[in-house]
RNA sequence: GUGGGCGUAGCUCAGUUGGUAGAGCCCCGGAUUGUGAUUCCGGUGGUCGUGGGUUCGAGUCCCAUCGUCCACCCCA
């Protein structure tokens, strides 16, 4: 019989991957509540309308990237391929979007159908966080502040930059769009195939094309701050001034934009070069738009998203992920006789009763390389047990550098209440 | 959707011009050792991704298919 397997593009996280995890949620929570937001938790699944509304009807993800299906009763369904949308849509059905301010973080796994690569899966995960009711560059500066800041707890200020532009109004937007439009068609000879495609159907993608032809074509172009509204230049310019002060570094780059259609004004972007082909770590951007486009009131709002697979595999190749982490238990507690099984049992039981908060791994085996085991685990204390007569058990402690021998388990008690309670 | 690389034991891989499947690690069992260590012995485990074809004979050659990785595309 075949082997059921994983569907392609959606992997297993198995035991020796959880504790990195953990670890980069746990940090993000942390910094997330210290500026301040608030967790909210949202279904996997929503009605494909509410991404065709708000990502864009022309877009690749919508297009041919959504894993859409009906339900029972015929409706069309989706699971969702970003956040953003699923958050606009429970804000404003709880009525929290309503002339207020909301401070917002989820965090949870996307689908989207493509071809899986390095840091490019069907099944990913993302953190976003997202800001509502705040029209200023004041709190675009703020998410950007807590993205470094997130970096610095991770360690990896060094290894990301930030890039930053602008892409102006909705308005603004359209008329820089029907410039460059305008602009490549005369030059359509000069586009490769990919960009010519994109010249019907997103444009502004263009500028962020890796063909050598095409970025030469576009050192001519009309460039999109020449076409900012007169508001988006000066929120920029005042963004630009709060990171200059607060010490962020940043690169401003003319030519980054966003995939998803309801992004306007500020567009930012943590790259790395440490991952190959999917390089940004961290994007977003303002989307002041989105709220009324999904029926609400019209509301300012900004958020970024973080890739969570990518920050792991960053983590990972920089080797930034602290010892302590990977340790998933304090005292490795062995038998080196068979026949132990209950024994090791309640004793490890007793132990955890009376010493709050250890953590304890029995293993009961033959006796060879059990200490070999017990060092690869790496376990604070590993403590061997063995009958000495018929109703006598004892026990050898290693802990650092010494050993202590022949131990009743009431001492042994009383030696790891020493070495664990603090 | 388009390219290219790779599919042999749980893992990392070797396998000569086609001639009956190997190593290391892991796991299990045992020997030695007041022992988080070292050394030694033995064992479990593979329809060589799958299906065809060529051949007396295919892990090896050909075709198809699936999977995987990387890149394009897309994006976090």
């Amino acid at each position: 019989m075949r082997k059921i397997k994983a569907i392609r593009g959606m992997n297993d996280i198995l035991p020796d991957q959880t504790p990195v995890w953990r670890y980069l949620e746990n940090t993000v929570k942390d910094v997330l509540a210290r500026y301040g937001y608030g967790e909210i938790r949202m279904p996997v699944v929503e009605q494909t309308d509410l991404f065709k509304r708000s990502i864009g009807e022309v877009t690749d993800i919508v297009e041919k990237e959504m894993y859409t299906f009906a339900d029972r009763n015929g409706e069309s369904l989706t699971l969702r391929p970003e956040g953003t949308a699923c958050c606009v849509r429970a804000g404003e059905e709880h009525g929290l979007l309503y002339n207020q301010t909301q401070r917002f973080w989820y965090q949870g796994p996307m689908f989207r159908y493509e071809k899986p690569q390095k840091g490019r899966y069907r099944q990913f995960h993302q953190v976003g966080v997202e800001a509502f009711g705040m029209a200023g560059p004041d709190i675009d500066a703020e998410l950007i502040l807590l993205s470094a800041e997130l970096w610095r707890q991770l360690g990896l200020e060094q290894a990301v930059t930030l890039q930053l532009n602008s892409l102006g109004s909705n308005e603004a937007r359209a008329r820089y769009r029907s410039a460059l439009v305008e602009y490549l068609n005369r030059h359509i000879e000069r586009l490769d195939e990919d960009s010519r495609r994109r010249l019907a159907t997103n444009p502004l993608r263009i500028l962020d094309s890796k063909e050598e032809g095409t970025r030469d074509l576009l050192r001519q172009a009309p460039v999109l701050s020449d076409y900012l509204d007169q508001e988006s230049a000066a929120d920029f310019e005042q963004l630009c001034a709060i990171l200059d002060a607060a010490g962020v570094k940043y690169e401003l780059n003319p030519y980054l934009v966003r995939g998803l259609d309801y992004y306007c004004k500020t567009v930012f972007e943590w790259v790395t070069d440490q991952l190959g082909a999917q390089g940004t770590v961290c994007a977003g951007g303002r989307y002041d738009g989105l709220v009324k486009q999904l029926g609400g009131k019209p509301t300012p709002a900004v958020g970024f998203a973080m890739g969570v697979e990518r920050l792991i595999l960053l983590l990972e190749t920089l080797e930034r992920v602290p010892e302590q982490v990977r340790q998933s238990f304090d005292l490795y507690l062995a038998a080196e006789q068979k026949g132990l099984q209950a024994e090791l049992i309640l004793l490890a039981e007793q132990l955890r009763r009376s010493i709050p908060g250890l953590r304890i791994r029995t293993h009961c085996a033959g006796v060879k390389n059990i200490a070999a085991k017990a060092r690869q685990s790496g376990a604070t204390a590993i403590a061997l047990l063995k009958r000495t007569e018929p109703d006598q058990l004892q026990a050898s402690l290693w802990y650092r550098e010494q050993t202590i021998y022949d131990l009743d388990t009431d001492r042994l008690t009383d030696q790891l209440k020493q070495i664990f309670t603090r």
